[in-house]
DNA sequence: TTGCTCCTCACGTCACGTGAGGTGGC
DNA sequence: TTGCTCCTCACGTCACGTGAGGTGGC
């Protein structure tokens, strides 16, 4: 099939095409008369830069999501589509407020604010693998939304951004990436988003969830004393990151610095240990 | 002051100055050895640019705003951004998706009624002028998120693009204008919107609605027929949309084009039909 | 003279759009 | 031969970034 019917199946422009045959997206036949001769496979690939560029992706990125097989990069990639969604939200949020008259100078301040909470953001992404990595992105993208005002903030921003600048590449062994990348794959950041919400909700009603799934954390608690915990590969997981975590300051200085950074997380610290207490009371009557 | 001094107090480039003064947005007064020398109204123009740049306008959008004084063209930009915003919300869902598993062609249908949805609204706001067609662009938007599949919903799509590509210009004569820029500058988008979403729940329970705002109705209801209403710029402007929508197919096409395209505009019209009636009831015993 | 600042080109970026000029196929 | 398709340059876009090469100021 020619270039000029390809082009109208696809409804993408003959420029648009060569150029990606330039950028070796897509690699059709050449005849003997120089002509370009795209079969099946070239057309559905040329839907799928079409849907890829449409949904906003650059062509670099598109290289890597069709490089890669198991579909980590766009997963990757809608994280942080959804980052920067966020971002143009806030910065929405500005243009609505500099519209009905306020100030360029406090606008100004605001912004760089956006900037930056979305620098941690960016910068936790980066830092950790996988879906481990999102989740934990996500995570502390909703407590990174408020002014940045005070000194002891700035201090704070300036250890976690130095903290996520020194803190060395978590690699999980192979087995575990694989286990987690099949046991997360279907997991959606909208699914995430809810599991996280879920958790505040909880957090911040712990009574409530206590009664709901008291049956759930009991034998939560349970499975997690249990021999074949233990020899699970969750198990596994999680104490690397305990001491991953430990060793490379995320306690001691992250946490500690996100704390004052953001009242909302601390608060939402309070929450939990709160409703830690109430579990271990729980335990201790149960037992 | 020179463009070094004038670059670290503004955070922008020596090149970005450059290109802005190129671009006639600063106008520095140039010293008889070439140097350019900024004042204190270049450095507050130069931020005001930084500051617009990083709320994503363009040059082009920036001139448009500085030679407007009422602020009209940034409540249109705000409004334009705040649906591009919607637009990269539908399109992150169609992301998450497709990073799910979701397939291609799939996918590629929902964008195809992502951006027929979005020409509608566009079309909407540059279809009616200032405060009128921004409330009527994001009270549309609001039904305008759903998939477009059927043949008659295509036709209905079509049918609303040629009536919005064929009204004429809706013109207030001045004084109407500048009355309804003046009591509508303090209406923020997030308003609007407040008034809306406040609007649609109050149809979808008008006992509710009735009987929480009944003393405010009637008053309302009796203002409408005084004198003082008829005398009012108010009164004078919906006859002109009365006059303006019956003349030009706003009953007769549109409406009813947006009622086969929108199952949920359809649903919303049935309540206010609904809505009206109480009122009306509610009008006939008291009287 | 030295080291710094200032200036003006000029070319590069990204994902194509828009011709121009020449060839191939029927 | 005509009208259509195909090809490959080349230049333009937008908001600057990155030098290069030359001048001004102290």
């Amino acid at each position: 099939m020619l270039i000029t019917e390809t082009s109208k199946i696809t409804k993408l422009t003959k420029k648009a095409i060569e150029y990606y045959i330039e950028q070796a997206l897509v690699c059709p036949l050449i005849l003997e008369n120089g002509y370009r001769d795209f079969n099946d496979y070239d057309i559905e690939r040329l839907n799928r830069i079409a849907v890829l560029r449409k949904l906003g992706f650059s062509i670099e990125e598109i290289k890597e999501v069709f490089a890669d097989e198991n579909g980590e990069t766009l997963k990757k990639l809608a994280l942080q589509k959804e980052l920067t969604l966020q971002k143009e939200h806030a910065k929405n949020a500005l243009i609505d407020q500099l519209s009905s008259g306020k100030d360029y100078g406090d606008i100004s301040r605001e912004l760089k604010a956006i900037d930056m909470n979305t620098t941690i953001v960016d910068k936790l992404l980066d830092s950790f693998p996988g879906y481990y990595g999102r989740f934990i992105c996500l995570h502390f993208a909703h407590f990174l939304k408020e002014p940045i005002r005070t000194e002891e903030q700035l201090s704070a921003y300036e250890e976690i951004v130095d903290f996520l600048d020194k803190v060395p590449d978590l690699t999980f062994p192979k087995d575990l990436e694989v286990y987690l990348d099949e046991a997360t794959k279907d997991i959606s950041i909208n699914k995430m988003n809810e599991m996280i919400m879920n958790t505040q909700h909880s957090m911040r009603n712990p009574d409530e969830f206590l009664a709901e799934h008291e049956e759930f954390i009991e034998n939560y608690l349970a499975y997690k004393q249990s021999e074949e915990y233990k020899s699970s590969q969750v198990y596994h997981m999680s104490e690397m990151l305990k001491e991953f975590n430990n060793s490379n300051g995320y306690y001691d200085l992250f946490i500690p610095a996100m704390k004052r950074l953001s009242p909302s997380y601390s608060e939402y610290l309070d929450h939990i240990a709160l409703a830690n207490e109430k579990i271990n009371a729980l335990l201790h009557t149960d037992i």
